[in-house]
DNA sequence: GCAAAAGTGTTTCGTTTACACCCATGC
DNA sequence: GCATGGGTGTAAACGAAACACTTTTGC
């Protein structure tokens, strides 16, 4: 299979794609990295990504490798940016397609396959792989001016969500803080979200228990990962993403398309 | 010096840049368009690019590519994104890295390598080649928003400009219109425009002759694209231009990077 | 001198900000 | 019962929007 070769009559550039996962536990915002098992920068951690086939786009492409290398079947990318550095690669011409994900806690399964990949706090981001550092600075460039005009925060939390989960998402991506009223207001005055009767009294949940299960296997991977690579973590208590305290929001996305175009919407934190 | 082939074991895409080019007559936004020699797409109007060269980042190879095809030789580009869509060009696997650049009117030369390049309104751009009409919808997306953060303006105006021109060019940018007294207003509290005196009193300036001698070549050149190529384009005076009326001014970087590096800046249209 | 565009302040309204107390839950 | 976090309203300040007349320039 790979005896075949590919003949050009001029030189092409390798392509490849990276994607950046962004995930909340509640407190932090985090981003999965895989450590590389081969050369060159062997150890290193980096995006999870690879080389873009022939029959594919690159928003496919870059799904496909996420699947892949880490298990996890998202839907959602938005494109960064191309990266095209001459020397961003030692090995050969290497441009690099770069999108970033958002990651519900309900998306994110199991981690069969996800044996070398790692969720890091946002400041605890060891040095990456090529020049994935400046790619990851770009990326938050991107994802905080994205933030002010898309409903970025629904898509890195569960259907049904608390406001004071979604203001700290706000907060953890803008590293601000924001009065807990004023945040109430604006939130709800958009009409974007709708409060929802939370069914379960104690463990009964509106699809059944997948949901919260879920729920459980993020907030454990995240609590288990940052314990393993970062000793110094903080440890939040396991059960937070488990309890069930305060009223339930979720995202109206009928409301928020139709708003959208009216061109009537601005997030202005 | 074609004889010579390139041979990989995997299969690469072909990879070209393309580059959006605005400019501003005063009155309507532009862009630049080269018309197709050949196939595909012969005789179609696209925007200027080519394949990128190995020792070449993409925002080098879309300049390289401008000024060979259009002779401007501009220094400031932004990326629009990467367009991968698998059938984009019907010859080969061709993934494009788009720009956009922004021309001044005294950046515009003479225009003698611009043989097949003409300036288009943007409401009157006809069908382009490829994917270009949907890279352009992109473009103008991202020019909307990046026109809120950054003070892209004055990258389409001559070095002085009076206010009256930079409220039309925004409101030729975002397709609104603004209340004079309270565009005076804003922009000016900005602090990014300083007042500069004019020191033609008919016809000495600041740079000699040359920059009025430019201001009247793209001038004259939007005008007669315009009415060569689209008959029915309103013809505007053509020594609009020269005309001095009004307070001028002039764009102050240092105070607006000092803004900017405070996050303190916003130009909320 | 006439038409078209430049230049200028004030008032109104809506939005944003600042701020404090009670309630429910978990331990 | 104590500590932590959830939930709510009002007043002041600020910024945005609406609005008309005078001056200058080009023809």
């Amino acid at each position: 299979m790979s005896e075949q070769k590919y003949t050009y009559d001029y030189p092409r550039p390798a392509v490849t794609t990276d994607c950046v996962v962004f995930g909340f536990d509640g407190h932090d915002l985090k981003i999965l990295l895989i450590e590389r098992g081969i050369e060159p920068y062997k150890g290193c951690w980096a995006f999870p990504g690879g080389f873009l086939e022939m029959g594919e786009t690159a928003e496919q492409g870059a799904l496909r490798e996420l699947k892949e290398e880490t298990g996890l079947d998202l839907h959602y990318i938005k494109q960064v940016g191309a990266f095209s550095d001459v020397d961003r690669d030692p090995r050969t011409r290497v441009i690099t397609i770069a999108f970033y994900a958002l990651a519900k806690k309900s998306e994110v399964q199991g981690g069969d396959d996800a044996a070398k990949a790692q969720w890091f706090a946002l400041n605890e981001v060891p040095r990456l792989a090529f020049d994935h550092d400046y790619i990851l600075r770009k990326t938050m460039e991107k994802l905080r001016q994205d933030i002010h005009f898309e409903p970025i925060g629904f898509g890195l939390l569960d259907e049904k969500f608390t406001i004071p989960e979604l203001q700290r998402l706000y907060e953890a991506i803008l590293g601000v803080q924001f009065d807990r009223r004023n945040f109430y207001k604006k939130i709800l005055q958009t009409g974007i979200i709708d409060e929802v009767e939370d069914e379960t009294t104690s463990r009964v949940s509106y699809y059944g228990e997948r949901n919260e299960m879920r729920s459980m296997d993020i907030g454990a991977l995240f609590g288990k990962m940052a314990k393993e690579s970062h000793p110094s973590y903080p440890t939040r208590s396991e059960d937070e993403s488990r309890r069930r305290k305060g009223t339930r929001f979720s995202f109206n996305k009928q409301r928020y398309d139709q708003l959208k175009e009216d061109n009537n919407f601005r997030l202005e934190f």
